[in-house]
RNA sequence: GGGGCUGUAGCUCAGUUGGAUAGAGCGACGGUUUCCUAAACCGUAGGUCGUGGGUUCGAGUCCCGCCAGCCCCGCCA
């Protein structure tokens, strides 16, 4: 309903204005407006919105709350375009104003959403706004090269997706960018222990199996921190690899081939587009990056590291926290890359993305890091004029006994393996299920059915909860068949699939429709909210904004759905309740849509 | 020691620029299958919003102190 508000802010602020001329105008004066703080009604007995402003208004005009809260309505009253939007605003407690729409308002926008493939989102309009670019990079995912992916990738890449997706649809340009680990210290490490344990494997492709890979990291990780000598020999490895040495570089890719395509079949399974650009890729950008901090004095070489010192403002006594920015013995770091990366984005094409806006999706284990590199790249003046930055930060995956989630064995859990639990639960569920209602379904539909049910599961148990916080990672709960989880909103839409197999597909017309109960109303003004929420979580960038919608959605039409006749309804009620299913079926299927997950007709 | 995040019902969590009587789901208890998938719906019980101050007409929400848990803090990413 946003353009339906925005109207409704017009006439309402226009109320107040005329209501308060002297003080309007004494606002105007000092560069501000009155505020009639009109929003959406906090319960539905007190109308679709409610104009809060009559009470902070109170002292500033220095008249009682429920007579400024009058005259406001004695202006509404007169105004009759107001009046075509809503019934008479009603004065409520001790100075609310409760507003109701008009019936036929809300009618006709269900008749232009029905028709409106977007129902009723906008498209954002760059050339209007202050921002020039259309252009966002979204960092997400981010596995490294040499290990597999698991539970703690699961966040960053299903949240990264789903607000890539959303700002797709919004209009935006979006580089999903996968800024995976393929360079750094790591590498010198593996590398050098691979030389002396599994030389063929930095000549050969696949010469060994990514698991053993694995194994080999953890070794070389386990002996670059007890082997002093180990750890030089690393180091001068990483160097040797950073200057492009062509051994080196032809073991690197090899290492990086095998890993890729494990990754891809995660992708896969997940339905997850991204473009790999590694930590390599800014390699050639390094020097780049300490000559420009150098340029702009922020560089003080410290026990012959370079760093930046960071911390200015909130110095009470305490030590500075610092940034290495280039190693006592010229190696680059991730501080440094992740300059490097950032001054590419920023820049415009072709020496860079042209973005305008960055998003992070990382941990929040990397608040601090990433705090300290945005410092640094405004010091440096990186940052163009309207260009955002931001960290989405996200909580730890745990168990169900609250700590990291892990393995019986103390293992981190592979996320292959989850993912694969996942769909295996599903089918049980299933399996159980078809045979306690004595279904027969084919093969091929319970495996399609199994797999999208427990994907779904899975990637909506993570979306819909607050990404700040922890997460409490539970089969049991996110394939539950009720309550706020995938199986529930996929099964609102099997039940208006159902209806139309039963004689809801015929073509509607639409032009008369008629509504009367209150469920329906309940409905449509539930289906109204859908732009305003989208639009939120372009802003906020928290998905699980949509997920609660989606999910009281469903909640609201499976009540309309038991306690409304549909196919048995007259011909108009039942034209105008089939125009509600289509429209919560369109609602429900784009919103898990830019949530990242698919529907089914029948489960 | 410094910094960050979190603390809301028995459990898992929502809670919109500060707004009216703090909401879901699970679990518990009770009820509902003669249209369309009961994987549903309806009802009952359950709260000093960690704690102490402050700002405000009004605080779960903003500010300060304290307590608890988790995370980060110079050559790993």
């Amino acid at each position: 309903m946003l353009t339906l508000s925005k109207g409704l802010e017009i006439q309402v602020q226009n109320a107040l204005e005329k209501a308060f001329p002297e003080a309007a105008a004494q606002a105007l004066d000092s560069g501000s407006k009155l505020n009639p703080q009109l929003v959406r009604a906090s319960k539905p007995e007190f109308g679709d919105f409610q104009i809060n402003g009559a009470l902070q208004l109170s002292k500033q005009l220095k008249t009682a709350p429920r007579e400024i809260a009058e005259k406001i309505i004695q202006e509404l009253n007169r105004n009759e375009r107001f009046l075509t939007i809503c019934n008479s605003a009603v004065i409520a407690g001790p100075g609310f104003i409760n507003l109701t729409l008009q019936p036929e308002c809300l009618t006709s926008e269900i008749k232009t959403r029905v028709k409106d493939p977007r129902i009723g989102v906008p498209k954002r309009n760059f050339i209007d706004t202050h921002t020039k670019y259309s252009r966002v990079v979204v960092d997400f995912s981010s596995p490294n090269i040499a290990k597999e992916m698991h539970v703690g990738h699961l966040r960053s890449t299903i949240i990264g997706d789903s607000l890539a997706r959303i700002l797709e649809f919004r209009g935006y340009e979006v580089l999903r960018i996968n800024h995976i680990g393929d360079w750094g210290t790591q590498f010198g490490m593996l590398i050098t222990h691979l030389k002396t344990v599994a030389p063929e494997a930095l000549t050969k492709a696949n010469a060994l199996e990514l698991e053993n890979l694995v194994e080999f990291y953890k070794q070389a990780k386990q002996k670059f921190d007890s082997d002093e000598i180990f750890q030089k020999q690393s180091r001068e490895e990483v160097v040797r690899l950073q200057a492009g040495d062509s051994l080196s570089i032809k073991a690197w890719s090899l290492l990086c081939d095998q890993s890729r395509r494990e990754f891809q079949q995660i992708y896969n399974l997940l339905d997850i587009q991204i473009h790999e650009r590694g930590e390599s890729f800014y390699n050639k950008y390094l020097a780049n990056v300490i000559t420009e901090l150098t340029d702009a004095n922020l560089l003080i070489v410290d026990q012959g590291a370079k760093c930046i010192f960071l911390d200015e403002k909130k110095n009470k006594g305490s030590k500075k926290s610092v940034i290495i920015i280039q190693k006592s013995d010229g190696g680059f770091n991730y501080a440094t890359t992740d300059l490097a990366a950032l001054r590419y984005r920023f820049n415009q094409v072709p020496e860079g993305d042209g973005a305008s806006r960055i998003i992070y999706v990382t941990d929040a284990g990397q608040a601090n890091h990433f705090e300290g590199i945005f410092e640094i790249a405004k010091r440096a003046n990186w940052i163009p004029k309207g260009g955002r930055i931001e960290h989405v930060p996200f909580g730890l995956v745990q168990g169900p006994d609250g700590k990291k989630l892990k393995t019986r064995s103390g293992e981190t859990i592979r996320l292959r393996d989850l993912l694969d639990e996942a769909v295996n639960r599903a089918e049980v569920d299933l399996k159980l299920r078809l045979q306690k209602e004595g279904r027969e379904e084919s093969e091929e539909f319970i495996k399609n059915v199994s797999t999208t049910v427990g994907i779904a599961a899975v990637k909506y148990a993570d979306l819909s909860q607050n990404r700040i916080t922890n997460y409490q990672f539970s089969f049991d709960r996110m394939l539950a068949l009720q309550g706020n989880t995938a199986p529930y909103l996929l099964y609102a839409l099997v039940r208006i699939s159902g209806i139309a197999r039963r004689g809801g597909s015929d073509d509607l017309n639409i032009e008369n429709l008629e509504f009367n109960e209150p469920q329906e109303w309940e409905l449509i003004r539930e289906l109204l909210k859908f732009d305003e929420i989208i639009v939120e979580v372009e802003e906020e960038l928290l998905p699980n904004r949509l997920c609660t919608y989606l999910f009281e959605l469903s909640q609201i039409f499976n009540r309309f759905y038991e306690q409304v006749p549909i196919l048995k309804a007259d011909m108009q009620n039942r034209i105008s309740r089939l125009t509600l299913c289509r429209l919560t079926a369109k609602t429900l299927q784009l919103g898990m849509n830019l949530l990242g997950i698919p529907s089914l007709e029948r489960m």
